[in-house]
DNA sequence: CTTTTCACATAACAACTGTTATAAAATACG
DNA sequence: CGTATTTTATAACAGTTGTTATGTGAAAAG
């Protein structure tokens, strides 16, 4: 399944034929369409996947014995391209919206990952919000706030990303304190 | 050159086949090819258009005559997709994004269109920025915050289109006004 | 051991792709 | 008008795609 990310992170949906993901996976296609009904089924498994195991890495980090303020720092960060593993996801993410802005049934995969997502913001961000603003409002500013962070950093030159690295990190831990003031 | 963009807006760069976008635009391949040496080159083209014809629009709000806080929210509302026909550039920039993760060529073509965007927001920060944050640190900021919306209200499912746009709006000047205290 | 089921490989199919070459029409030019 | 020149259409090409059907060997079940 990791083979899907790295077919598409690295050449891009388009390049994510049968033949390519099955020979990166070091099989054939019947492999592939013995599991997957279509090569739609397959994308799709592909999307969940790496949804669930950043998903994974999160609640991880939302568990931790930290205060409330660091678990939701260090969930932010778990969000952000800023490794190769989470920029790979990044770009699985940038594929999959690019052909969800298409694509109905993509769209909707997409609704449902916000859903969670927002709903373990918002979690985290309760026990931090000063009144009158609500948690929501707060959580839908964050998301907003990390989704324009992460396409800067993915869609940065390569040679950049280091710089870009250090940049976004400053800016999570500022954005955080200005959000709660 | 814009029916490129509807093709891909509304069935994504996969569909946009050089038969199909003959297709919608009612001619032959024949016409295409003798224009565009390549696919890609139709699809560089393409995107180049779409950029200008919003960095047209961008910079006739820029020159409005207005203060200086309220030009810099014109042109904000310009970047976002607040209708049809931003929001089908928005599917366009998706799309490109997408693919430009896998593609030094068209990352290349996204690092030019930053740097003309965030240009324009710096000038239009200027007189407003107070010390002593610099107005580069603003611009990012600023970028941050439309890249993430603008993918939220794309990515909204159609029929709640004009609740997003109603809450990207406010959120818009509520984010401008709280960047310049 | 025999048989059945499962997991994969192989191969063939029609459909579609970008590209190229050639012909025809439309336009510009003298 | 006639002749270049540009623009568009048509057609054919080899390559690639998703999908389906069939074969094959290994594991599981009896």
């Amino acid at each position: 399944m990791a083979d899907s990310w790295n077919v598409i992170a690295q050449e891009g949906l388009g390049a994510a034929t049968l033949r390519r993901v099955a020979s990166v996976a070091g099989v054939t296609t019947g492999a592939l369409t013995h599991y997957f009904s279509d090569r739609d089924a397959l994308l799709i498994a592909a999307l969940r996947a790496a949804h669930m195991a950043s998903g994974a890495r999160m609640l991880e980090a939302a568990e931790r014995d930290l205060s409330a303020k660091a678990r939701l720092t260090a969930v932010v960060f778990e969000a952000l391209p800023l490794d190769y593993n989470r920029l790979r996801e990044w770009k699985v993410w940038l594929a999959f919206w690019g052909a969800a802005a298409a694509d109905a049934r993509l769209l909707d995969e997409n609704r449902r990952r916000y859903a969670e997502w927002r709903r373990l913001l918002q979690g985290l961000l309760e026990p931090l919000k000063k009144e009158p603003r609500q948690s929501s409002e707060l959580a839908d500013h964050l998301m907003v706030f990390i989704d324009g962070l992460g396409i800067k950093v993915t869609l940065a030159a390569p040679a950049r990303f280091p710089r870009e690295r250090t940049r976004a990190v400053a800016m999570v831990t500022a954005h955080i304190e200005r959000l709660l003031d």
